[in-house]
DNA sequence: TTAAATATATACCGATCGGTTTACCTTGTC
DNA sequence: GACAAGGTAAACCGATCGGTATATATTTAA
């Protein structure tokens, strides 16, 4: 058994290629080669290429929110100032060189049926993604948490379409003073 | 020659499919399919589908802004008035039968190199979005239109991911609520 | 009326799609 | 040393991809 089981090391790549590529333009003879492993393998692994794609979306929701609560959390100690450092994790995450939009964005794009199970997993995505923000809402002890939650996800989202639509390297810190408006107006 | 001219039958065909199923899934056999047009036809008037991707994109800018306008100058006859009236013309689109999202954001997911011209065009649409908005503000008489203008956009943009994305239907609204207070902010 | 233009349907092209099969090779375990 | 598990490379499958060619029908204008 390999230090890395090769189920991950195929999830990882291909990870990688859908989030850089796109998910149909990028073929399973694609991700074979971009990871070293035969057909025989990935398919031994996964039924199909739309469970492959599930797993990479599964394990992107898994790192992203991961990263976004470890680097809140090391900017700020208090719940009202890691309300705003949400903003400066965003926009590291914007003026990285691999910054490729929302890959959950991206996958709605591709997969139209609101019912197909990749769509599902992208809207349950932001719906933890804005469940973090009320939970540091509550802690912060605003008047309306879940309120505030929604409007800084609304935030948050547009910041990522402007940047990565019309490249405005701006939206990140307009969204930060935006959200500085409502965090305060929420903690009067 | 016929009332609406070959070319813009498959224009306004293909814009269809391509909104509803996305542009990599949908095949040009599947575009000529749903315009009763022959293969020979299409490739006639557009030299490969890439082009063809392009020209539905401009049309939609054409139709979304123009539809925008109006709606907007419909619905309020004051500048100000008007800046909020563009999320009750959101509002409206989310809540129509066939919304599937920005077709320009959804664009972007599937063209990965910002290069491309079909990026740019949507760059561009994202633009001069904004700067209707800029011109509203400009009109209201906005202390900084553009920087509203850039609010506005991103509150829009934000509205758009978690309407289409997580499926919350109160997004437009709260956007709106949300504009408000920018909008008078900038007015006072 | 006739000739040119443009439409059609259909067969075809090589490439790639998602997915399967075959045959061989490398492991660790008993 | 034998054996099964799981790996590899590569051929192969039918379907579909974007795009072209051919042969025929319909329209248009001189």
């Amino acid at each position: 058994m390999p230090a890395v089981s090769k189920r991950e090391l195929i999830i990882t790549e291909a990870l990688k290629v859908f989030y850089k590529n796109g998910f149909n333009a990028t073929g399973v003879d694609r991700v074979i080669k971009e990871c070293g492993v035969s057909k025989k393998t990935l398919y031994n692994h996964f039924r199909s290429k739309d469970e492959l794609v599930l797993a990479t979306l599964r394990k992107r929701d898994e790192l992203f929110r991961h990263h976004l609560v470890r680097e809140t959390e090391r900017l700020a100690s208090e719940p009202k100032a890691r309300l705003l450092a949400i903003f400066d994790v965003l926009n590291d995450w914007f003026k990285s060189d691999n910054f490729s939009g929302c890959m959950f964005i991206n996958a709605s794009a591709e997969y139209p049926d609101k019912t197909d199970p990749c769509r599902v997993l992208c809207a349950e995505h932001k719906r933890l993604v804005w469940h973090y923000f009320k939970d540091l809402a509550e802690q912060a002890g605003a008047s309306d948490a879940l309120e505030l939650a929604k409007q800084l996800s609304i935030l948050v989202e547009g910041a990522i379409v402007c940047t990565y639509v019309e490249g405005d390297e701006g939206a990140g810190a307009r969204a930060k003073r935006m959200g500085n408006v409502f965090i305060e107006q929420a903690l009067i």
